[in-house]
DNA sequence: GTGCATGCAAAAGCTTTGCAGTGTG
DNA sequence: CACACTGCAAAGCTTTTGCATGCAC
């Protein structure tokens, strides 16, 4: 899979390109910032310099591989591999976890809105923020391990 | 209306709040950045500091005067007089348009994605890109001011 | 007078870019 | 040998902050 992208995408097998690949794909983490990849690097003992990361990421949004959001209150950028399934965000302002998710009600409703304001529609970005079941109950995330980790820091550093 | 406003948020009356609040009343583009509001601020022949254009803005947003947006590709924040209603953004990508609208099919279907994740839902954005009749037929924008400022109200209510 | 408000300049956070060195086909 | 790729450091943009001065009540 990762070797291929490249080689489709046009861009050369090289080891920052493959460990940023690599990292995405197997990170327990969906959404990452380019920091975060950077430092992933530093962890497996590779050095990539951090302009590096971000060319390489750029690169991969453009070629399709990787998709990039902003979410509310947080300025930086978050990366997540483009599986070709469109999703939406649903994010827990207290504990910064983010849960995918598609309504074809909304999608169509989307469709439907550009189309009588006379818009082509090119893209879109649905977030929706609240707090999730653990956080609002017990004040501790009630994500798994694993989803725990899938973290976004929103609102005050 | 302004000097109400900042009364009601216990902001004082000063100089550079009434300005800015003028100026997001009187524009004629609704979504303003604060280098825009700065600058329109100096074309009235007034002497405000950036640093408290931002400071002001972000009081006016934590007392609910105004709401500020980021929209995708685009790095900095956005302005708006808070009307009270709740709306989402349609933005033509090629002339920089923004068109509010409320679906309530939309606004619906988000509650129940946010309780069926268990989660409780707090706000949301939803930004629609595509490009607008006049851009996509003739190259040039088709909006008059007042389109602009319209919030197309669309589906059932 | 007592604080809040402001201006200026510096700093901070994220990201991009210039440039020279490297590696690879 | 040509050229794409990389690292480093510097710069860019937007926004925030420290601090001394100033204004409002």
């Amino acid at each position: 899979m990762g070797e291929s992208s490249l080689k489709s995408a046009g861009l050369r097998p090289t080891l920052p390109r493959r460990l940023i690949l690599e990292i995405l794909e197997n990170s327990s983490e969906r959404h990452m910032g380019a920091e975060e990849i950077y430092q992933a690097i530093r962890d497996l003992n590779q050095e990539v310099g951090l302009a590096t990361v971000y060319r390489v990421l750029t690169q991969f949004e453009q070629s399709g591989i990787v998709i990039s959001h902003k979410f509310a209150g947080d300025n930086k950028a978050y990366y997540e591999l483009n599986d070709e399934t469109h999703h939406d965000h649903l994010v827990c302002v207290k504990c910064g976890r983010v849960i995918e998710f598609v309504d074809e009600q909304i999608e169509k409703r989307q469709k439907e809105v550009a189309k009588s304001a006379g818009f082509v529609l090119e893209d879109h970005s649905l977030h929706l923020y609240g707090v999730c079941t653990g956080m609002s109950k017990k004040g501790v995330c009630s994500a798994s391990d694993s989803d725990s980790q899938n973290i976004h820091q929103i609102g005050e550093k």
